[in-house]
DNA sequence: GTAAACTCTAGTAAAAAGATAGGATAATAA
DNA sequence: TTATTATCCTATCTTTTTACTAGAGTTTAC
């Protein structure tokens, strides 16, 4: 299941690369159109922002904004902040790789096998699509 | 994250695809040889019975054993069966759609769009393997 | 009839998910 | 400078799910 974060965080960048402007929005205006709690919304956004998707203002005027052109965002770093890793089994998992303890070969695992493959379908879909394709 | 309920199902389903012959083996022996809590994985083959994969007897001699031919046996039901929807979100779901009450409209829907790629992905892979595929 | 093995219901502990509270900090405008 | 606005940050809480356990019941082979 996707979690609630990863959702509102697409759809809270969804939000701001479907505007033509890059002015600052609040969190507010955000949380008002996509339905979303605006404090649970605040961390999301925080979380975006520290692993450089968005920018901030604070003040009066101020807000959040793309950092980057959405075309020249991919579905693969996002996921990989709001949900983690794009594997289902950390012994498959290209950027959090981990033994399973109570696997004595890899080579031989039946899950290790399927969801490897699955791992890598899903890896293409998420390479050959920027925010600005999901729009 | 794939569960260990559906992790232990599939270990145990191949422990038993594995072996030449199909007579009933003991909940204790594929415990044992994958390293599974027993009483956990009771329940899993439990279920894995109920949907007609698995076989069972009672008593003494008794155990559990593969009904179909592994090479007649695709990944998309086993895993339905254990993990639940292949879909990461309802409204692309085949056998389990529901519509999402926070989004207005699934057209317009970033979320939707994208998962909906993701669930094909998936569904080819697990369609395109067997049982027998992954010994 | 007894031991072996699955059946079934219930329950529990730990972890994760989802959400909330409230003050700290910083920017703006008057 | 001061009031206002809005993000920043830490901590906490509730609910749900996951992983596992207990124990009595039922069926079968011998």
């Amino acid at each position: 299941m996707l979690s609630k974060k990863t959702k509102y965080g697409l759809k809270a960048l969804t939000y701001l690369a479907r505007r033509k402007d890059r002015s600052p929005v609040q969190i507010a205006e955000i949380a008002r159109h996509e339905n979303i709690s605006q404090k649970f919304l605040e961390s999301i956004l925080l979380t975006l922002r520290k692993n450089g998707y968005l920018g901030s203002r604070k003040g009066k005027g101020g807000g959040y904004y793309l950092i980057k052109d959405p075309a020249e965002i991919p579905m693969t770093g996002v996921m990989r902040v709001l949900e983690g890793p794009i594997a289902m089994v950390p012994c498959v998992s290209l950027n959090f790789y981990e033994t399973c303890d109570d696997c004595p070969d890899e080579a031989t695992c039946s899950v290790h096998k399927l969801m490897l493959q699955v791992r890598d379908s899903a890896l293409e879909v998420y390479r050959n699509n920027s925010l600005a394709d999901i729009i």
